[in-house]
DNA sequence: ACATACCTGACTAAAATGGTCAAGTATAGA
DNA sequence: TCTATACTTGACCATTTTAGTCAGGTATGT
């Protein structure tokens, strides 16, 4: 299973781009400078975003990016998987012959992976993109 | 977060002795054939098992492992905490200015995390042993 | 033309993972 | 008491992943 920090970093970005980007588009330098995020690294995510379409790209003098949906269309599933952090569990190996063979007698772990996943993959499509800028307002005073 | 082989091993070990133990204890080497998990690496898994008294070990001949606790009374929490599985989300860096910072502006991703978390450990609580064991049951026909 | 800002790919240090290897110690049974 | 079995401990290691850096681009508004 996979969640580590890029997918924390793509999330904080796009926090940040949802609450500046109303007026102008926002550069990744900006996002940088507030998140304390490395501004080559955040290219490589932002370009993963872009490739799923969660955001656009405008270049140029005064270019950045902005969002390409609302936020409350942007679910956590979404970034997740344009940043890689596949929310999958460690997966029995194909080719063992001992524990699960994918038949009948599957071993004993198998399923309760798989409702893991389900379980923490519920979570991730009902949180939008909206639901943490609320928190977040909330939280400013 | 960490959530890789080491826990699953962990649990399959487990569950492996669960059904073997009523009689006597059970080798280690014999786990290791079963499950196909690598001997050495499973005296790795079992140490930690039971310095956090999830199991037993009977030294000699015949010697092996027993279960501690009943197998309801093992939750998965604990067989995960047990082998370091911490599950833990991401953390925010402690000393970064931006971002998280602990107080009032917390980070926009902070409650997310922990919401996560709450929501995976309410998963692995409620789980125990005992309802794999059932589980692998039903499967064997 | 030039500054800004996106874009791309190669590279890398450090950590985590999933083990192996070696050298014990304890105990049951012959 | 000898010996085989099985637990115990700690060092070591190859590979992969992570979290970036670096070095170049290209596009565009002014």
């Amino acid at each position: 299973m996979k969640l580590t920090s890029k997918g924390r970093y793509a999330v904080m970005a796009l926090v940040d781009l949802a609450r500046f980007d109303s007026i102008n588009p926002v550069s990744l330098r900006d996002i940088s400078l507030r998140q304390g995020i490395s501004l080559d690294y955040l290219e490589q995510i932002f370009s993963k975003l872009k490739k799923n379409q969660i955001v656009q790209s405008i270049r140029g003098t005064q270019g950045g990016y902005v969002l390409s949906k609302k936020p409350n269309e942007i679910k956590l599933t979404n970034i997740f998987h344009a940043v890689d952090e596949k929310v999958k569990t460690v997966q029995c190996k194909k080719e063992s012959k001992k524990g699960c063979n994918g038949k009948a007698t599957k071993c004993s772990t198998h399923n309760l992976w798989d409702e893991l996943e389900t379980h923490i993959n519920s979570f991730f499509e009902k949180k939008s993109l909206e639901d943490l800028l609320k928190n977040n307002n909330d939280q400013r005073i």
